[in-house]
DNA sequence: TACGCTATGAGACGGAGCGTCTCATAGCAA
DNA sequence: TTGCTATGAGACGCTCCGTCTCATAGCGTA
């Protein structure tokens, strides 16, 4: 029933997922859905869940600062492109606000697609490459948000040169020694 | 009945906006509603047209590139932490993948929202306060995206700092003169 | 005033989906 | 065999949806 879920949010959409279409979907008994899933959230819970379980990647790092932060957001902009993600994001960020079991999950995909940026450029600031002061979510804001205003509200798709110009001005910013962006204007 | 469309949208969430929830609302016969929009989407365009109308916002400049940035992105923060441009936003991305005039109007939005930033930009190009070559969906990636990210993925609300943060980061990166960012690895 | 046009309100009608319920039965373990 | 559990099938009442008809209020014109 699951795997029927998933097929319906790739197809559909989220909106039209119910006991009633997963049971056809999946063969089953209208009332075997109703008796797991006695909640229509409960449900879309559920199948959200085991879609991202089988959504994981991991990306091997080579310990150059800018090759490592290109590929990590290289494989995230290929799930963000991807429909089937790119549903899920959607509907994770729409129902958090209505659904509290919707905006842990939301979270956790959150804290899962920063987890790997952070790695890198927390080793390259231990490597005094970045200047220190810049936590987690300042790094994944910088890195992951202009990819994310590019795929949800352009909206276009991510391609590799706005991984690239996106990297290279994070590290333009944490390289500079020292943080005097006061005098902004030229005169 | 637009005025009860609007409404219902900042109470019950888009999925619930018929033609019946508003006729109801507005008071009017069920049947009036269905004349004017046969279609569900229609209404729907209709009713979130009528809302982006009422919530556009203007902003002056006094003339400094960091100060009118902030000012700029501070009033679209404002819009974003609000609950009812935060449903329009998020219904628009939903619904601009099904809907094409959903999706015109998804890009109108987003134009709106990159106009001013750009013209900032622009005019200290021009005055050589920042390098040439950065185009103004770049602009409004590195500075739109990273709010954007917080407010729609993490998700929290948008701070004064997370602002002067994302714009003393563009700014370090468009007042570098010579794009050299190859060299990243300190070795 | 009388007439005609238009938009509206009220409500009926069939259809579809939802949530709950009952009942028979297949599968499985003791 | 016996008992327990999960399941499939389907009935029932309910709500909502989309369409339809009909009477009427509003309004401009002759």
């Amino acid at each position: 029933m699951l795997e029927a879920g998933i097929h319906l949010l790739a197809t559909v959409g989220w909106s039209q997922i119910t006991q009633q279409r997963v049971a056809e979907v999946a063969g089953v008994g209208r009332a075997t859905a109703y008796r797991h899933w006695p909640e229509q959230s409960a449900l879309l819970a559920d199948i959200l869940q085991h879609a991202l379980a089988a959504e994981s990647y991991a990306v091997p790092h080579v310990g150059d600062t800018r090759t490592d932060l290109i590929a990590e957001l290289h494989a995230l902009a290929a799930a963000m492109n991807d429909g089937l993600t790119y549903d899920i994001v959607i509907t994770l960020i729409q129902q958090s606000g209505a659904n509290d079991e919707l905006g842990a999950l939301n979270a956790q995909l959150s804290r899962i697609a920063r987890r790997g940026i952070w790695r890198i450029v927390r080793d390259a600031t231990a490597r005094h490459e970045l200047r220190p002061g810049i936590g987690e979510t300042q790094v994944a804001a910088q890195l992951i948000g202009p990819l994310a205003y590019r795929r949800l509200l352009m909206p276009e798709r991510i391609e590799l040169n706005h991984i690239e110009s996106t990297v290279d001005a994070f590290l333009t910013y944490a390289q500079k020694a020292a943080p005097e962006p006061r005098d902004s204007n030229g005169t």
